[in-house]
DNA sequence: TTTGCTCTTATTTTT
DNA sequence: TAAGAGCAAA
């Protein structure tokens, strides 16, 4: 019963409680005393600030599974927020067990997005939508600015799509309707035209009957703002709220809470949200970590718990974590404490050559733990960027070293999947104009650009749907015969399968369409490499809609829950980011890259100054905290970035890790190398005696070269004269083919090749590109 | 309409 | 380097 909070002295009415009265139920056990609380006190608002590793997850679970059992509200009462669909998968199978039945009663057990789209689709005539509104894709989303933008008279080249799509989507982050965006904020894009193309864009997707993703969460706010009836029906509905990772919610997420938890004054409502402000690492997409640290005023009288015990980690590995934290400014502060015991492995951190030394240097160390009896599953490679991976897929390759790569691009958004969709969605109706552009000329009908201009402009005319406007082109002759044929034809294609679609399974319908349309054929008849496995994704594809009663359903699912393809159950490595890493856990966790400018990022650091840094922080921060025995990082003293050798200089993180958890190693290749000194400041910054002539670090420089080299007129570098003019590559160097010269890392070598200050030189060791202000005339 | 070539640009990623 | 986009020629 709501109001009445269970506790042992004088628990709630009912058989389940009254056990409780005797002994805590099973599910309590083995939780700590912080954590118990957290579950236990389910009335008012609670923050709970979970460090890494502290069983957030598992409160989160038992707090449901209690409320659950105590039959304080049903699972259709429970209203439990994620980011993502693994997370609230993974909630719903931990749940599962601990109440130890299914959780099909849980329906609003989902992420921000599929909740808000399941409360859309029951009220869409509200927000001026139908019921069966298709949700956009990026791609979707691409084309039909792209068809805005024509529409206004904007060079795409000077305004590219996709950075309007970037504003669109920051503005929806932060809940922001085309009316409320400031001229300040939109008026720079195509002249002030930013503001008309947001409600242009709006407008569009109310007559494509759609939704993009943003709008998911927007659409929800208006319609509970605008209709407080239907805002009441979910304030009965909801007795309880939860939020996991509230420190990456965003403003649009916030309100949307917010409104959700107003049916009760903001001092009784029971809404409970977890999360850890030190490991907010997607402030670049809108997350907001004030959220989180503004609960309480939001929230007053909230009681707060944090949850400090780590269960995780090593006291080494916990050390180096919170060392390097606590060099940031922003923070609610927590202390983690081990309850490991023991100190176990010292942090590594090991200086190679190049990448492709730190692959090999890895790809050894792997291999001597699996000789010593661990898993690869239990290993992962966190990088910063996903270039960063190919080094070691190759290296692995060579060595026959089972490794998996984990995230990249999802599943439905590989091309042939979005194909096959928008099949599947023109054929379940026929006004998706979105699907029909897409696939009218895939695979190659002879059906290009100027068509489907014309079929648009009929569209458009007439405002009616591109079906439509085809049938009644098809009768006239404002068509070339050929084309008018082919359209004939795919038409009639169209009808037959919709009208096929109510006697057959839709999964052999699926089949049927793929092969008739010739799709499967394309990419039979395709020779590229990775078209065999797009062929094996679309039969991936057809076995997962048998899973599904209807079509909408399965459609519903693919655009918003279907993850990429499921695990592998083969022991293997997991090379991922370190962004897609947050949540999990390893025994040993490699951190290689970790260089100015790689890691921290020059880009954060050159977008968001300050914040930027302690984001990385952060980010380096979950990267060590993932590790349970092992943290291994690693930083190369020369890196090809685009395909030119730059030297690195390490990252200043090293610096932050404490000494007395650290051991730092090298390789024995390094040139002058970075030595073992004394004190945490000097270890690694040592500079570099070719670095000394300047006064900046060699990542730096080539930045500022990069710069310089769109800026016309004279370049130098650092008082040098490096080119004379931009447009004059021929003779921009200050060196000479064939000139013998030196590289303070590589060695002398010849120079085979001048593109502006991009040299070829032939070293003893290879041929390497490199910058012209990393050589010395020798 | 399609193809092949040149140019450009280069985090992190969920939904 | 290497992928994607845009543009000119077939």
């Amino acid at each position: 019963m709501p109001g009445t909070a269970p506790s042992f002295d004088r628990p709630a009415a009912g058989p389940i409680t009254s056990q409780f009265s005797r002994r805590p139920p099973d599910y309590l056990e083995g939780l700590n005393e912080e954590q118990r609380d957290a579950v236990l006190s389910t009335e008012g608002p609670l923050l709970v600030l979970a460090g890494a590793g502290t069983g957030k997850t598992r409160v989160l679970t038992t707090r449901i599974a209690h409320i659950l059992s105590t039959r304080m509200a049903r699972g259709a009462e429970i209203l439990s927020v994620t980011f993502t669909n693994k997370a609230a998968r993974e909630m719903k199978e931990r749940i599962g067990s601990l109440v130890g039945s299914s959780v099909e009663g849980m329906p609003w057990l989902g992420t921000f997005h599929s909740i808000s789209a399941r409360i859309l689709r029951r009220h869409a005539e509200l927000v001026d939508l139908r019921s069966d509104f298709t949700i956009l894709d990026t791609d979707d989303q691409i084309r039909l600015i792209k068809q805005l933008l024509a529409a206004e008279n904007i060079d795409e080249k000077r305004w590219p799509a996709r950075q309007f799509a970037g504003m669109l989507d920051a503005w929806k982050n932060r809940g922001l309707l085309p009316r409320d965006v400031s001229e300040a904020d939109a008026g720079f894009f195509a002249n002030g035209k930013g503001k008309k193309l947001y409600a242009d864009y709006q407008a569009r997707l109310k007559v494509l009957n759609a939704a993009d993703f943003g709008d998911l969460l927007l659409e929800c706010i208006r319609l509970f703002r605008e209709q407080p009836d239907v805002l009441a029906e979910y304030h009965r509905r909801f007795r309880y709220m939860l939020v996991d990772e509230y420190q990456d919610s965003n403003v649009a997420q916030y309100l949307w809470l917010r409104l959700l938890a107003q049916g009760k004054p903001a001092s009784e409502a029971n809404i409970c949200v977890v999360g850890d402000d030190d490991q907010s690492i997607y402030g670049w997409r809108g997350a907001e970590v004030d959220n989180i640290l503004r609960f309480e005023k939001d929230f007053p009288g909230a009681k707060v718990i944090k949850l400090e015990r780590n269960y995780r980690s090593t006291s080494n590995i916990l050390s180096a974590a919170s060392h390097l934290i606590a060099h940031n400014e922003s923070r609610l502060g927590k202390t983690l404490q081990t309850d490991v015991g023991e100190r176990g492995e010292t942090v590594a951190v090991t200086s190679v050559w190049d990448s492709e030394e730190e692959a090999r240097q890895i790809g050894e160390d792997i291999e001597q733990l699996q000789r010593n009896g661990e898993a690869l599953d239990s290993m992962a490679i966190l990088v910063r960027a996903s270039f960063q991976m190919r080094e070691f897929e190759e290296r692995f390759i060579t060595l026959g070293l089972n490794y998996r790569v984990v995230g990249g691009p999802r599943f439905y958004e590989r091309r042939e999947i979005r194909d096959a969709l928008a099949y599947l969605r023109l054929v379940s109706n026929f006004t998706d104009d979105l699907a029909f552009e897409r696939i009218v000329n895939v695979p190659k009908r002879g059906l290009g650009d100027t068509t489907v201009k014309v079929l648009m402009g009929t569209a458009r005319h007439q405002n009616v749907p591109l079906t439509t406007a085809t049938r009644m082109l098809i009768e006239t002759e404002d068509l070339k015969p050929k084309q008018r044929t082919t359209l004939r034809e795919l038409l009639a294609q169209f009808d037959d399968w919709a009208e096929r679609s109510r006697s057959i399974p839709h999964a052999e319908l699926a089949e049927q369409i793929l092969d008739e349309s010739g799709y499967t054929a394309m990419w039979q008849a395709d020779k590229a490499p990775d078209s065999p496995g797009r062929l094996e994704n679309l039969k991936e594809l057809v076995r997962s809609m048998e899973e599904f009663e209807t079509l909408g359903g399965f459609l519903e699912h693919i655009s918003l829950v279907m993850d990429r393809d499921s695990a592998d159950s083969d022991d293997a490595v997991s090379i991922m980011t370190l962004h897609s890493a947050k949540g999990l856990e390893f025994n040993t966790v490699f951190l290689p890259g970790w260089e100015e400018g790689l890691f921290p990022h020059q880009r954060a650091l050159d977008e968001s100054g300050r914040a930027g840094l302690e984001e990385e922080r952060r980010l380096a921060y979950v990267g060590i905290t993932r590790a349970r025995k092992r943290a291994k990082i690693s930083l190369a003293q020369n890196r090809r970035i685009h395909g030119l050798w730059q030297s690195a200089i390490p990252s200043r993180f090293l610096d932050e890790l404490p000494a007395d958890a650290v051991e730092v190693k090298d390789t024995g290749s390094s040139y002058g190398g970075y030595g073992y000194g004394g004190g945490a400041s000097s270890r690694f910054n040592q500079v570099d005696p070719f670095d000394s002539v300047y006064e900046t670090p060699g990542w730096q420089r080539a930045q500022r070269q990069r710069e310089n080299r769109k800026s016309p007129g004279p370049m130098t570098i650092d008082g040098e004269l490096v080119a004379k003019s931009v447009s004059d590559p021929g003779t921009s160097s200050a060196f000479s083919l064939g000139e013998t010269v030196l590289h303070l890392k590589f060695g002398h070598g010849e120079i085979i090749n001048i593109e502006g200050n991009k040299l070829t030189i032939q070293f003893e060791t290879g041929r390497k590109k490199v910058l012209d202000s990393f050589i010395r005339k020798s």
